[in-house]
DNA sequence: TGTGTCTTGAT
DNA sequence: TCAAGACAC
């Protein structure tokens, strides 16, 4: 009898997981694998790290249905080509991804087990809608959010599938790597044990965090969710990254929240379309993820200067909101999306500085780390991609800090008042490391960059770039 | 999901 | 004197 291998990759659950659920209709026994790859192990320290947490998670809910994860480490077609050689018949589950590299391992995959006759089944876990359900009436795909978000609402979201009852083992379990020696922490360094009391891990981790949200937060979202001194996120971004939750089951809960206004729903939903929207650019345009989206753009003029990115990085430019943010990522492994904006407006124009510089960075730093919401939020405020905001949109940070974070809780939270240090701007100096050499007197007292001469300096650099591609 | 500046009209 | 809106960049 032949087995079933389900391959996990960014759907580290076992609910609303349509490759698992497949598997399980058979009655045929299921292998659970998660496959260590080039592509996962160059990720950055901290998505490695919460991605081995992650996987510790599914292991134990694994075990509760005395089935369990086998690791292994490899190209993936070698793998499984090992695999079938050990197990024999096989047949073969996945929820698809939908970047470039993981598209093309994944065909080469499907085609070499194909013409063996080996099946390989491919479902949609991880978005609302697969990309290519949705285009505009001239059979384009759409490059502006207003109008695929439009669209999308139109399309019913399927109901999430329940947890398999019950999984059939297999008669000898191949073998598996330990966790332990993938080392997936060596990377974070000294700042593992500040993190660990920041994030929620596993798919029970991520349902409590749904329900708390729905009680608590969701009624007020629309109105709060821009407030960066508030906690109304859903801080659900971490767990949607590892698919330890489905888009379609939150969709769903709140949805079907009956004491929430239907504007707060909606401004919610709107979020998870966002990152539909984001995968769905860079289904149809792949190097949305590496290279300017607007071609043009790989002739802007970007500043360089080793120091001031540093200072960035570190949170040490001198701009109160921008530097706290920086430093909430360094500890929590989040930033809250509206200083996301900031931080990323004030690299990309008051020091004009490539996006990519940034978006390196965050890679390094999230444990919410998405390759294609951030490079779509990278591009549109950097004015290089689609939907993007004009480049004279050029984000003031004090008057956003006073708007959106009035009294100034969020920045003394994580910089601490003038001589007091807080709880977490102590922990920002405990995980920063040692080469950085900093401490609470590092910060400079205003901003690296005067802000008017920055905004004037972007805005200048822009129209003789216009100019200059105008002349092309 | 922008900002700066000018105009207008209420006080 | 200032909030709110229009407009240019």
């Amino acid at each position: 009898m032949s087995v079933n291998i389900v391959w996990f990759r960014r759907d580290l659950r076992l609910s609303d997981n349509p490759a698992l659920y497949s598997a399980t209709q058979n009655g045929k026994p299921i292998i659970p694998l998660f496959i260590l790859d080039e592509n996962t192990n160059s990720a950055g320290a901290a998505f490695k790290w919460r991605l081995g947490l992650s996987l510790e998670s599914l292991s134990l809910d694994l075990q509760r249905y005395n089935s369990k994860l086998i690791l292994r480490k490899g190209p993936p077609l070698n793998v499984l080509k090992e695999l079938k050689s050990i197990l024999g018949d096989i047949n073969i589950f996945w929820n698809r991804l939908y970047d470039e590299a993981s598209i093309n391992r994944d065909t080469e995959i499907k085609s070499y087990f194909q013409s063996r006759e080996v099946s390989v089944t491919s479902t949609e876990g991880m978005l609302l809608h697969s990309p290519w359900k949705t285009q505009t009436n001239s059979g384009t795909h759409y490059k502006v959010f207003t109008p695929f978000w439009r669209a999308i609402s139109k399309q019913e979201v399927k109901q999430a599938l329940p947890k398999p009852d019950k999984l059939v083992k297999p008669s000898k379990w191949p073998d598996s790597d330990d966790l332990k020696d993938w080392n997936l922490e060596k990377e974070i360094g000294r700042g593992k044990e500040y993190l660990i009391e920041k994030v929620n891990v596993g798919e029970k981790g991520a349902r409590v965090g749904l329900e708390t949200f729905l009680g608590k937060r969701l009624g007020n979202y629309a109105q709060a969710r821009d407030r960066v001194d508030l906690t109304e996120s859903s801080n659900l971004s971490e767990n949607l990254a590892y698919g330890e939750i489905s888009a379609r089951e939150i969709w769903h809960s709140v949805i079907d929240q009956k004491d929430v206004e239907f504007n707060d729903k909606e401004m919610f939903i709107r979020q998870l379309a966002w990152r539909d929207f984001a995968w769905y650019l860079s289904y149809f345009s792949p190097h949305i993820i590496h290279s300017n989206w607007k071609a043009e753009w790989d002739n802007f003029p970007w500043r360089e200067n080793e120091d001031e990115l540093k200072s960035w990085k570190r949170g040490l430019t001198g701009q109160p909101i921008v530097d706290a943010g920086m430093r909430e990522m360094y500890i929590t492994g989040r930033m809250h999306n509206r200083v996301r904006m900031i931080a990323a407006s004030y690299l990309t124009k008051h020091l004009l500085m490539d996006w990519r510089l940034g978006l390196k960075w965050f890679e390094e730093c999230l444990i919410d780390w998405d390759p294609a919401s951030n490079a779509m939020g990278w591009q549109w405020v950097a004015g290089s991609g689609p939907d993007a905001s004009p480049f004279f949109r050029v984000f003031n940070p004090e008057l956003q800090a006073k708007k959106f974070d009035p009294e100034g809780k969020y920045q003394m939270k994580y910089l601490g008042p003038s001589s007091l240090d807080t709880h977490d701007s102590k922990i920002f100096y405990k995980m920063a490391p040692k080469s950085w050499n900093i401490n609470e007197k590092s910060r400079p007292s205003t901003s690296i960059v005067d802000l008017k001469f920055g905004r004037d300096r972007a805005l200048n650099s822009y129209s003789k770039f216009k100019k200059i591609i105008a002349d092309l």
